[in-house]
DNA sequence: CGCGCTTTTGAGACGTGTCAAACTGGGTGG
DNA sequence: CCACCCAGTTTGACACGTCTCAAAAGCGCG
């Protein structure tokens, strides 16, 4: 009853959720992170168009890789994501995480292909938005024109931060701006501010962070030591933000 | 005669070029470069209308900076230019060095602000585009909305080679890339793809590939004494540019 | 319950940063 | 027109942070 007739898309850890499980756009409960505001209820009803299937995507495989043609943006319903780029030589470059709300794939429209990899880090529910139909009711939505320009443009905003990140900044600063980036999300989607279990492993905020996974561990400990958070393992509680917010930006925390 | 009723912007560095001197997109020279193809002349005639007007920006100075209100994004004529962010306590991060027929300014689109500075470094000339007109003619001609969708995603992809090189390159590496990648680029607009005079200095080349101005300066040297480049302060001759893909990529480059 | 992946911790190596000094070249003013 | 000045560059010596290699411990999954 619960899988009629699921269709089988790339590999068998994806899935095409049928349409009796669909949920609308507009009643979803993610709508203000993924949608833009402003709309009456006409004008959603159409929007929904947009979204024209969901897919399941099961942890450790991936949702889209280097190299597949670009049809679709994936907006996260549930789960977590990673995004990477690999050099020829093999080595990787996590370039984000992403969580329910946040859209992926952009990085496709340019040459029709994607350029990066998505993996799912823990089971995953994206609505699948074909680029073609999001185009075309951009044309006919400015406020959905300029949403999806500000999703963009916000991508190569955070980019640039992260390049301070890797080019500026030590370890200690490296991750204290991680934990807080990441917290600060998740308490945006109605989490903790102050607890949070990691969905990646050190090997992979190391990649993201631009350093060894040794020394992201050696980093959760020195704070450890020093009374700032607490660790065990994947979980994180921050005792002290302000002290992680003075690590990360010397001068403006007192 | 050459300058009847220049208006002054911002400061007198920058000034707006009379309707006598404006040049169309139809009849620009790097059209290929910044506009998409496929229109007839009646689209392009239209499209001209996204120009409003050009604007000289004088060597060192700014054409926005961090915080300045977003109004339009900015099509390079002639020059070149950085980008670059700044944290509170005022270390800057250069994310990007921007010539003849490439765009600016797409920052600002998420929040109606920049985020980041722009930095003439050398004499340059830019058309002005009104980015409420961009999203205008953008609903009206889907070439043009998929063009800009592009060069968006471009910036983002770009971006994301650049963490590759902050995050698991090292120095000879990152220097190796970026002399590849400015090289191609110039190439691409007609000029010699061994020789180059570089417009930035080598703290800037430092900041934006995570490394020391004393650093950048000592890679060049190796490559010098290598055989692999000629160095003469800014100008830079490329040798044996497989040296360089070798360096740059271990793997492929036999 | 045990195997394997992840994490932690240690010791030493190495690359890049730091500080300092000398050199180069272009622009400016006398 | 030359000398000076200064920003930019080069080079050296040393310091320091992170990486590398290694081993042990922890935890989750089958």
């Amino acid at each position: 009853m619960l899988k009629p007739d699921v269709i089988h898309l790339h590999n068998m850890n994806t899935t095409v959720i049928p349409d009796a499980l669909k949920v609308a756009c507009s009643n979803c409960n993610l709508r203000e992170l993924c949608m833009p505001v402003g709309f009456n209820q006409d004008d959603m009803n159409k929007l929904d168009e947009v979204v024209a299937t969901r897919r399941r995507v099961k942890q450790g495989s991936l949702l889209f890789s280097n190299g597949d043609p670009f049809s679709s943006l994936y907006a996260i319903r549930t789960g977590f994501f990673k995004t990477s780029v690999s050099a020829e030589d093999g080595r990787e470059q996590v370039t984000g995480f992403q969580m329910a709300g946040e859209i992926i794939g952009l990085d496709g429209i340019v040459s029709e292909h994607h350029s990066c990899n998505a993996v799912a880090l823990e089971d995953s529910d994206v609505c699948v938005m074909p680029f073609a139909k999001v185009e075309d009711l951009s044309r006919e939505f400015p406020v959905l024109q300029r949403h999806v320009h500000k999703i963009m443009s916000r991508e190569i905003v955070r980019e640039n931060s992260v390049m301070m990140l890797l080019g500026n900044m030590r370890a200690e600063e490296r991750l204290a701006a991680f934990l807080l980036n990441l917290v600060q999300r998740l308490h945006a989607r109605g989490f903790s501010q102050s607890e949070l279990v990691l969905r990646m492993t050190r090997e992979e905020i190391g990649s993201y962070l631009g350093m060894k996974l040794e020394t992201v561990s050696r980093t959760f400990s020195k704070f450890s030591e020093e009374g700032i958070i607490e660790v065990k393992q994947r979980y994180v509680r921050i005792i002290t933000p302000d002290a992680l917010k003075k690590i990360f930006n010397p001068q403006t925390c007192s």
